[in-house]
RNA sequence: GGAGGAUUAGCUCAGCGGGAGAGCGCCUGCCUUACAAGCAGGAUGUCACAAGUUCAAUCCUUGUAUCCUCCA
């Protein structure tokens, strides 16, 4: 067999993206045609089709990837449902940004124009998210992309809204909502951001109609005051019982407004007495609603006063009117104090403005129903949440829901599908666009202008991605989903809506297991954004150290819903990693030249292959297990130190003595249980380091086909070889005794000196040792290296040290660092000591004996026996070195 | 106001009812014929504080402090 170059040093540039495509021609991602068992689907979480991917989506895509790698490499047939979300806010946005550069409005173009534009920003857009996301090295299906105003899943949004319609749980109503004077649109609640920002508090008197006096009211926004229909006292504030149902002269204005009770106010804030302003603010909406108030807007739609105020007001905008009205409540000596204030500010979640609560015409859903099934799903555990205490945040959120406003006031979107007869009024709800009213039959239909919002288009993802309301094969194939990996950020938004909807609609939940991710956030704990500039780009961290290392690292540190801190320096880890990988691999392709792969059977394995096998055989147990956990930095990290630490550092290097001087019989069998090692480990990584694995596993000589399409090793019960494994853990031990006395006194690796290894009797790792002779001379750098079974050579002058049931000797004659050494020797056995004297508090405890279990009475006995020998090869040694 | 999380090595963080861990950083020595992106050795901790449960607490319970997030 001829050696395997490999380039001297590993640059995931060379194959990364060949590899990808490779796969991609093969057709290696979707899933395969004769898998058999249960199937694994996954929907991507989809970005906004505008925006650029971030290390958020690069956390949340890697461990997508490694789970839908892993499954698919178990044999089950597996989806990755790939998409993009159209993001009706953001996206109208950015051409709206566009447009503004031209000096243009999107009412120039119209609403036809407009969105042809759009259409060209998200082509645009689109493109970019997409070869991102293959740059990652993203094994999802592209046969399955979508979009979320593809055709299909449009025709999703429209029996979905005519179903809740004909169910009665879509209805029009005057509404207080949240809007955004910028966007020029309603947002739902989740959508507001509150910020405690700076403010006054302006106390100012109402006087009484009968003139009989004044009250004082506090408030944040005197302008809205033309708003008021009443005000408001808590009932069981005695301060105010006499006064309730008087009426009071709202100041500036002819209106009289009566004085209420309701529970709601605060009594401790200001004096206790508040304004109501049903259409201005939502806790007095509410409080409107309950005591039959009128709602009186003073707003326009581009916040300038409107006609409900006095002349003198109208159509200034909010903000200035403000300052006229205190200024004239001051020259009418209506103003008592005026206080600074910080108060919780509602912000658009897009554009941050200052959110106006608004009253308006708007679309809601009704989710009293919908939340209760979302309910149940959860407590007859059809949801998984990883990790668990999601859930209670789930709950809380479906028991007290509220309407959903579903109407947005843009035109980048799902419009409405709802039309109004002109002739007749008729209101007609339709899944196809209708062409004649159906009470009049006139022709002259106007559709609602407004659009959906996005959530409602997303909310379907699991299911309309997978052809529904049509009964299709994928549909049948790969619903429910399996695992749905997500950030908390939007459990509200998206997540619990998904269960809803499905619930309704399908009756039963999208998928079982929901994996809650931290967020990504830089080193000192602050969210990566633009305007801090603090944000990592994925395609940079790919630039710089591969998308294997991005993949890795993120991995070993996305322990279950922590929120992961990097910086640039982070990925080094994966980085390294991956050139250990590639350079030992490098190493033995070297040593194929010359020979011939046999098959070794477990008959003829020796301790140190028993070993590795065995070493190999628990990390595949301890992967599943973390993977059915979804404790990825689990995972990440058996991988890590049984490739590294087991196989590089102890296998590979043992193997050397025979790979490079025994026979050739010795070679080929040494070479061959490697390659088997080195094939298994690359099927093993392939989930989380999927380029190097494919780039390595297409040059063993032993391969099969493409590593993403192999089958996933797995856990044999039979060949655990426990006893092997505390063999090799002894002759570890030693090793590393012998190498810390040589390193302690400063001996330069190239002299070797001789060691005599003093086992006691119990000592089970004597033969291994006396096999595996030359192996360990080396490691410890003996010219000889003796086992003294009957303690029959001299020790004589030689520097004694101790490990775990045998002494070793070492043989040096240079001047050396007595004191130090009787220093550290004094340390460690007074460590001992305190050791051995907690020990032998707990022996002597008869609760102890009594109640624990025996097992671990009979370590503790164990622990005695280690540390009294300790102190006591301890003592012997620093009166052999005070001899020297 | 309600809920949740965090507090472990210099930094970022795992972990666990019975002898404190990883990566990075640091110190020392090595270019040992795969890898200096490497190898070997080493130092560093009242596991936030206080009570309780337990034979045994870094781990469980309660409280306190500080920090963070979400909801209202």
């Amino acid at each position: 067999m001829k050696a395997v170059e490999l380039a001297k040093s590993y640059n995931p540039k060379d194959f990364e993206d060949r590899i990808y495509q490779g796969w991609k021609d093969k057709g290696e991602f979707g899933p395969k045609k004769d898998a058999s068992g249960e199937h694994f689907s996954v929907v991507m979480p989809p970005p906004n089709v505008t925006g650029i991917l971030h290390m958020g989506h690069a956390l949340n895509n890697s461990l997508q990837d490694i789970i839908v790698r892993y499954y698919r490499m178990t044999g089950r047939p597996t989806l990755w449902v790939p998409g993009t979300d159209h993001a009706g806010i953001a996206t109208q946005n950015v051409v709206e940004r566009q447009l503004k550069k031209e000096g243009l409005r999107r009412q120039d173009l119209g609403r036809e124009k407009f969105l042809e534009r759009t259409w060209l920003v998200k082509e645009k857009h689109h493109d970019i998210i997409k070869s991102q996301l293959e740059k990652m090295g993203c094994s999802c299906d592209w046969e399955h992309e979508r979009f979320t105003m593809d055709e299909g899943l449009s025709r999703a949004v429209r029996e979905a809204f005519v179903t809740l319609y004909e169910r009665g749980l879509i209805y029009k109503g005057k509404y207080l909502v949240n809007y955004c004077p910028k966007c020029g649109t309603a947002l739902s609640d989740d959508e507001v951001e509150y910020e405690n920002m700076p403010g006054k508090l302006y106390h100012v008197r109402y006087p009484y109609a009968d003139g009989s006096g004044y009250i004082t009211v506090a408030t944040t926004r005197p302008e809205t005051m033309f708003g008021d229909v009443a005000v408001a006292v808590h009932p069981e504030d005695e301060r105010y019982k006499e006064i309730v149902g008087k009426l009071l002269c709202l100041p500036l204005t002819d209106k009289k407004i009566p004085i209420i009770a309701d529970s709601f106010v605060d009594r401790e804030f200001g004096t206790g007495m508040v304004k109501i302003t049903p259409a201005h603010d939502p806790n007095d909406w509410e409080c409107g609603r309950r005591n039959n108030l009128e709602a009186v807007n003073i707003l326009n739609p581009d916040g300038t006063l409107n006609d409900n105020c006095p002349q003198k007001y109208r159509n200034i905008q909010a903000v200035e009117a403000r300052e006229l009205v205190v200024k004239d409540l001051e020259d009418g000596g209506y103003i008592v104090k005026i206080e600074d204030h910080a108060h919780d500010v509602g912000h658009c979640y897009r554009c941050h403005t200052v959110i106006e609560p608004y009253l308006s015409d708007q679309w809601f859903v009704k989710m009293k129903s919908l939340a209760e099934k979302a309910l149940a799903a959860l407590e007859n555990s059809d949801i998984v949440f990883y990790p668990r205490r999601w859930e209670n945040t789930y709950s809380h959120w479906m028991e007290t829901i509220r309407d959903w406003c579903i109407s947005r006031q843009l035109w980048w979107g799902h419009r409405i599908p709802v039309w109004y007869c002109k002739d007749c009024g008729e209101v007609i709800v339709s899944r196809e666009d209708p062409s004649c009213c159906p009470k009049c039959h006139g022709t002259s239909l106007e559709q609602d202008s407004d659009v959906l919002d996005t959530w409602f288009s997303s909310w379907l993802w699991p299911f309309s991605t997978l052809g529904w309301p049509e009964k299709t094969d994928d549909l049948a194939r790969f619903f429910p989903t399996s695992t749905l990996v997500s950030a908390y950020d939007i459990i509200f938004f998206w997540i619990s809506r998904m269960i809803m909807s499905s619930e309704e609609f399908l009756g039963q939940a999208p998928f079982r297991d929901i994996v809650i991710t931290g967020l990504v956030r830089d080193i000192q704990g602050r969210k990566m954004s633009k305007s801090l500039g603090n944000g990592i780009d994925p395609l940079e961290v790919i630039d710089q150290f591969g998308a294997d290392a991005m993949k890795f690292t993120l991995c070993y540190m996305a322990a279950q819903g922590q929120d992961v801190l990097i910086d640039m320096n982070s990925f080094k880890m994966g980085s390294r990693f991956a050139n250990k990988i590639w350079n030992a691999t490098r190493f033995l392709l070297m040593n194929l030249e010359g020979r011939n792969l046999v098959k070794v059977g477990e008959d003829e394995y020796s301790v140190m292959d028993k070993w590795i096998y065995g070493q190999l055989n628990s990390t595949c147990l301890a992967i599943r297990k973390a993977m059915e956990g979804y404790r990825f930095n689990d995972a990440a990290q058996s991988i890590y130190s049984f490739f590294w630490n087991d196989f590089c550092d102890w296998y590979i290097e043992e193997s050397k003595q025979r790979l490079l001087h025994g026979t050739d019989d010795e070679k080929d069998r040494a070479i061959s249980i490697l390659m088997d090692i080195l094939e298994s480990s690359m099927r093993l990584m392939h989930p989380f380091l999927s380029f190097i694995t494919e780039e390595i596993y297409q040059k063993l000589p032993n391969h099969d086909g493409d590593v993403i399409v192999a089958s996933y090793p797995e856990y044999d019960g039979r060949r655990c070889f426990e006893d092997a494994a505390r063999l090799v853990s002894s002759l570890q031990d030693v090793v590393r005794t012998v190498r810390s006395v040589r390193s302690n006194l400063q001996i330069a690796p190239e002299k070797k000196l001789k060691v005599v290894f003093r086992p006691s009797a119990g000592f089970a790792a004597t033969d291994l040792i006396r096999d595996e002779l030359v192996f360990v001379s080396s490691l410890v750098g003996a010219s000889s290296f003796i086992v003294d079974s009957g303690s029959a050579q001299p020790v004589d002058g030689a520097f004694p040290a101790n490990g775990l049931g045998y002494e070793c000797f070492v043989f040096v004659r240079d001047a050396i660092d007595v004191d130090a050494e009787i220093a550290r020797l004094e340390a460690d056995t007074a460590k001992a000591g305190k050791s051995l004297a907690a020990v032998e508090a707990k022996l002597s405890n008869e609760a102890f004996i009594r109640n624990a279990r025996p097992e671990a009475v009979e370590k503790e006995r164990a622990k005695k026996a280690e540390f009294e020998e300790k102190i006591r090869k301890n003592t012997e040694h620093i009166a052999l070195l005070s001899s020297f």
